[in-house]
DNA sequence: ACAGCTGATTTTTTT
DNA sequence: AATCAGCTGT
């Protein structure tokens, strides 16, 4: 902040830019304010202002707080709030910003002590979670019976949901694991367990930070201490927000009221981890006194686009906003493209996406969004083979993909030998070396001082001899005094795992790229510590993010979820994949509410088109465990293409579609292959 | 007692 | 494609 010599007039010229209704938002004093702001209708850049209205009001932007949904959302809202302090005072400051966790993280450990936690606390995260969860589950003898036990992700899916949704756990398995409720009273036992391994560890799962932090809070002393920190506190995202988060904000704000939450209840997608509209609706009894305003312009998408998108939500049985009018008249009807079968919607959609990069589109203003992330992979395949690049957001993190686990568990053990997690990875992959030896192998080294050189001694597994040895002159590289850079710590650790990685996977080559990009990020570090704990709080969201350095004037295609796709938006859209069974995919249509959160999902990714909307589905589906006999079945169009929304898109298809009935009728006449074998009778 | 293999089963979305 | 229970061989 500092000296400014601009006038009020000037430091205020960006709100003249801003509508009423986001004017109001922006310039709200003091007290509770509820924004519903529908998509596109600009409520990032509402937010940002905001920040950048209470700074340039005088708040100091060390105690505003930002609280957002994804990391991705927290940066774009940090940079944007930071340019418009800029312009309007020329100061560059820095508010306090991130998701509930990377928060709850920092406030734990400042205030550890309180929350009875020591401050060294370290993070899992979910492979980890689960890899406890499965020691504990072998440990407690839970197989055999006459059904079979959930599996670990499941467990931790059950576990989840109670404690994001603040419920016990026979409501849970009632309400969405019923197939699971044999189980009670093991699950029960499993999670006492859990919990308590947890604390002895002195670890934390991603729940936990938030968990912590509410109950931190629950102390009065504490909470008003904390919420002191803060004169102002932003929430994004407040759809998707769950009972826990709720609670943590009731309990920052014990101190004062001033809380601004954003949300479009239309847009939660996020009810399998808890989140609920409640809170939305909730949110003006939680906090009296709350001011609404409402956000309805969209500037993002033409017209033709909304009115699509508004026949389709108009079929939300449940609703709170209105139906968004467009800012920007003309422009093109979205398309509804039939396609013969998947390799046709790929052809398709690259096709179109070439065609708009002629007309002057970048790549990376153009995106190809679908339910669930395999459902790229043919398209993946297609790109690579015609050299376009692109980009994935969604699905299988890099990190949590097998290989690269292996190799960060190494690392992690030379950080810290007490990691038992990671040593019971990286032991198990070494021949002769199951659960039982792993532990052995463990106990040994840390009999031995917690020395990682030392597992190089052990002599009760002799099929992994030689493993262990190498295992050993590795740590020893890596431990020497004057140490190895992270770059060729990583470069050491590959050298001792490409023979067990080849021996394990069928083709090593495209993991062993993988790890050679690992490498290369980490030459961008100086340190280890710094180097894992990134890795941890803040992985590459995309795995073209892996592909080096990205280049300047580079350009990439964007291929994402829906889920990863929120508060993005693209010139050019494609929805693929728009059959019955993809969306609503298959497994979310056992209740209506679920459904109803499928079609939000549809919304959702339709609204993140500004130009031009392509929904394609294939009619037939291969199945791929018979690839050479013509297996196939029909799809239906997603049954929220309902006659209304389709009567405001244009219909076409892509690659030639058989007549089917008329030839099998033919066919059916004539038997031509009896007639050629009865010419040799 | 243990590791490792086999074949059946299941398959979403993310901090 | 990954997970997991049960089986088999050391």
């Amino acid at each position: 902040m500092g000296t400014d010599s601009r006038n009020g007039a000037e430091k205020y010229a960006w709100l003249d830019e801003l509508n009423p209704a986001q004017r109001r938002a922006v310039t709200h004093g003091a007290g509770p304010l509820l924004i519903v702001a529908g998509a596109g209708t600009g409520k990032t850049r509402t937010l940002a202002c905001r920040v950048a209205y209470l700074i340039a009001r005088g708040t100091d932007p060390g105690r505003i707080l930002l609280l957002t949904f994804t990391r991705r959302a927290a940066q774009e809202m940090l940079s944007r709030a930071a340019a418009v302090i800029e312009r309007g005072t020329g100061a560059t400051a820095r508010a306090w910003g991130g998701t509930f966790h990377a928060i709850g993280n920092r406030l734990l450990r400042i205030y550890a002590k309180a929350a009875g936690l020591n401050a060294e606390f370290t993070v899992m995260d979910e492979g980890d979670a689960e890899d406890l969860l499965n020691v504990i589950r072998h440990d407690m003898g839970l197989h055999g019976r006459e059904k079979r036990f959930p599996r670990k992700r499941t467990c931790l899916a059950v576990y989840s949901r109670c404690v994001n949704g603040v419920e016990s756990l026979p409501e849970v398995l009632k309400r969405f694991f019923p197939w699971c409720a044999d189980w009670e009273q093991d699950l029960k036992e499993l999670f006492r367990r859990y919990v308590a391994r947890k604390q002895e560890q002195n670890v934390l799962d991603y729940d936990d930070l938030l968990l912590y932090w509410m109950r931190l809070l629950g102390d009065e002393r504490v909470a008003r201490q904390i919420s002191g920190r803060f004169d102002h506190v932003l929430v994004d995202e407040y759809q998707d927000t769950n009972r826990v988060q709720a609670e943590i904000l009731r309990g920052m704000r014990r101190g004062n009221d001033n809380i601004t939450v954003v949300g479009d209840d239309a847009q939660s997608i996020y009810s399998f981890r808890g989140a609920t509209v409640r809170n939305m609706l909730d949110f003006p009894r939680h906090f009296p006194g709350t001011a609404i305003a409402a956000l309805e312009q969209n500037y993002r998408s033409v017209q033709p686009i909304l009115e699509t998108t508004n026949r389709l939500i108009a079929q939300s049985r449940e609703r709170y906003t209105k139906d968004l009018w467009s800012a920007r008249p003309g422009g093109a009807k979205p398309r509804l493209v039939t396609c013969r079968d998947e390799d046709a919607q790929n052809a398709y959609v690259i096709g179109r996406v070439l065609e708009h990069y002629e007309q002057g589109i970048p790549l990376r203003r153009q995106a190809v969004l679908f339910r669930a992330a395999y459902l790229s992979a043919t398209l993946e395949v297609e790109l690579g083979k015609r050299n376009i690049r692109y980009q994935k957001y969604g699905g299988l993190r890099f990190l949590e993909a097998a290989h690269v686990k292996d190799l960060v568990a190494v690392l992690r053990v030379m950080e810290n030998p007490r990691d038992r997690i990671a040593w019971f990875r990286l032991l198990q992959l070494m021949d002769g070396v199951g659960p039982a030896t792993a532990q052995r192998v463990i106990d040994h080294v840390q009999a031995a001082g917690n020395d990682p050189r030392a597992a190089s001694g052990f002599t009760g597994a002799p099929a992994a001899q030689d493993q262990l040895r190498a295992f050993g002159a590795m740590a020893a590289d890596i431990l020497a005094p004057g140490g190895l850079p992270p770059a060729s710590q990583v470069e050491r650790v590959r050298r001792f795992y490409a023979p067990l990685l080849k021996k394990r996977y069928e083709n090593p080559r495209a993991r062993e790229r993988d790890l050679e990009s690992l490498e290369q990020i980490a030459g961008r570090y100086r340190s280890r510590r710094k180097f894992l704990s990134d890795l941890q709080l803040d992985p590459p969201r995309s795995t073209g993010d892996l592909a080096g350095p990205p280049l300047k004037d580079e350009d990439w295609l964007v291929l994402s979820t829906i889920h990863s796709a929120k508060g993005c938006e693209w010139d050019a859209v494609f929805l693929i994949h728009a059959s019955d069974g993809c969306l609503p995919s298959d497994m979310a249509t056992d209740t209506p509410e679920e459904i109803e959160e499928e079609l939000r999902l549809a919304y959702v990714a339709m609204t993140r088109a500004k130009d031009h909307l392509y929904v394609t589905w294939p009619l037939r589906y291969y199945h791929t465990w018979h690839p050479h006999t013509d297996r196939h079945s029909y799809a239906q169009p997603s049954r929220f293409l309902t006659p209304e929304v389709v009567a405001r898109m244009e219909g076409e298809s892509a690659g030639e579609m058989e007549r089917e009935d008329e030839s099998s009728g033919l066919a059916a006449r004539r038997d031509i292959a009896a007639e050629i074998r009865s010419m040799w009778e």
